[in-house]
DNA sequence: GATGAATGAGATTTCATTCAT
DNA sequence: AATGAATGAAATCTCATTCAT
């Protein structure tokens, strides 16, 4: 007797996987040549398909865009919101953390991609910045501000104000994240490692945090 | 003997000034739209000239924005490097000047613009990204990685790498930058001014830096 | 002994009918459209089938077209034939009846659609036009022409070119069904229904045409 | 001395004439082609202009389409009017000279093209078809109206609806304009002349108009 | 026979660039 | 030097048609 998870004919199954592959070839196109500079045809060639295809699945360029950063909203944020709820450590570490994993397992990944499109040309869709602001930007810095008032609170860091503070720490990040993808391997920091300085970013900054010993 | 300043007629001394008025015009539209958006209809609209007069100074778009690049590449630097060298106090106060000027000399100016549009479509422009890159982010990094190693030299900053810490440094103010050229007026940074943020910013890096007390 | 009129398995007389269902889906959207602004896709769906099935039974497009235009082209034409063979009465009133009859049978169900399509597209299948005109137009005209002579004859009506007052008697019924098709109820013959049209009509041409007393 | 009539350069004057020549080769392309199957660069090559110069003058086709109806509502109803006004003789002879004149100086002309386009395609249209309805056709049936009714109060014709009759006489013109325009020589009306038509549709309905005798 | 995913030619539209005046 | 009408290559998008399943 045949297994018979699967009984769709072949075809159907790529149907089924089309979307996403298109999508993939798209955020790759995308950022590899940002969003103006993107021609559809060069999207379906590296999907494999023709130029007619991708508006079976997609009305439109914009469309097609739209789909590939809501593709990209990861879960994650949801996963570090649980984690530092339950914490129940010492603050610098646990923001250390936050920042190190925020790099590693969201802006070193295609997300990295779309934030970047979306900073450099978001302001040519109003809508979908205000949209990716709210949804990957406005809720990664809430738990950055909450960890920064836990850490205020427990007399851990300084009196600062946790807001303007957020944006300090956020920034260094985004920054690299847009080195990383601005393709200029060469002239772009030589010789230094996202690695490094996501160290001495850190360090630096809970260094410059801290309460003052005593 | 009369003054011989200028003895060119008007209308050769306005065509003197042509190349600048369209270099204006032209910085405006694509710091507003990013490169591939701008029309050079609009340039000339904006400029008060026909498309045509364009192409008497420029031979084409790419050229008009490399002239725009150049243009704007301003003398600062080289003032903050004498600066710096004349410099005799304390780093960490050093440090904090250069940085803020840097964010009111040159980054809040139509170069933050420039910088944005190097970030964001720069890679579709290698050659102009390395030379800008060379000519401005290098230069710049180097006059912080210099006071960086006079603090540390003279035992007032923490022993750190000071061309990852120039880059760490660095990458607020770019951020800082992009935010405020992102034209997401509302969603972007509520609540927030780039005052607060650089002092914030500036403070705690230092902070970070200085050799632990004693 | 069992009937043997349909001795087919169900699915094969469905295969029978599948090209009526077809044509009867394409006339409805060439008439709501028109033949260039008609998708295909958009027959198959009102059909309930998939576009790759118009193609089983008909070769493209065009093919189509001519085939719901010949489907449409009723044995109407040879009852009324006979209708008027057969008469013996006022010519007159022959007539009233014939173009009466015409209009609610013929111009006033579907084929009045279609006539609507040949003549507004009709020159852009010369050989479709003229076959149609031959079949339905011409057969139509010969029919009212006879009646206008045997009128003519019998001393009932004027002296007049029978073939030019068949025209002229045809032009209004034809006029009103390309209003009725014209999909513009509102700004079209507003409070005027084809009943009174062809009232009004038929009694004043009938006048017009009858020998003056005597 | 030379006659400074026209000062402009000679493609100056011919940039002035352009809106024209394309409207004229829109037209001439649509009433042979029909909208929908009119392509933009036919008209261009039509007006011996490139596809892109049409963009100069008209947003898009629909605009073009428009505009080139707009072009062609000519002011001859605004002189019927008057002439129908300033009439004061036999009720019967204005209807003939109206309807007559109607065909020659319109429906003859170009704008019976126009006529045949909306009238063919005009559901794809709403709007433009309403405007077309609203300048052209209802303004032409009020005037033929009030000739009815003048006819009817001075007990020329018989007691008629006027609206219903208007719709009645006008048909045969229109209709008369759509085989003009069907592009089918050959298989439309043989032998019958527009002259004939429109003599003997005039004169069989004032005779079927005409209050009987007496 | 039936499906519907895929195709690609062709249409509209945009805009950098040219050139006669 | 300046103009702006004209161009045409290239991009987006549509849809009749094909074909593997």
């Amino acid at each position: 007797m045949q297994a018979p998870q699967d009984t769709k004919p072949r075809w159907e199954r790529r149907k089924d996987a089309r979307p996403q592959e298109l999508l993939a070839a798209a955020l790759e196109q995308f950022v590899e040549r940002g969003y103006a500079a993107t021609r559809l045809e060069d999207v379906a060639k590296r999907a494999g398909v023709s130029k007619g295809t991708l508006y079976l699945y997609f009305a439109n360029k914009e469309e097609l865009f739209k789909a590939v950063v809501r593709a990209n909203i990861v879960a994650t944020i949801g996963e570090a919101e649980q984690d530092v709820a339950n914490y129940d450590g010492d603050s610098a570490e646990l923001l250390g953390t936050l920042l190190m994993r925020w790099w590693t397992e969201i802006w070193a990944t295609p997300l990295g991609g779309i934030t970047k499109l979306i900073l450099a040309e978001g302001h040519n869709f109003p809508e979908l910045a205000q949209f990716y602001n709210e949804e990957v930007v406005a809720r990664g810095s809430l738990l950055v501000t909450q960890v920064l008032k836990r850490g205020i609170e427990r007399g851990e860091f300084r009196q600062v104000d946790p807001v303007v503070m957020t944006r300090v720490l956020i920034a260094p990040v985004l920054m690299l994240m847009m080195w990383t993808h601005s393709y200029m391997p060469t002239c772009d920091m030589p010789e230094i490692t996202p690695q490094d300085f996501m160290e001495t970013f850190i360090s630096t900054s809970l260094r410059g945090l801290k309460a003052s010993a005593a």
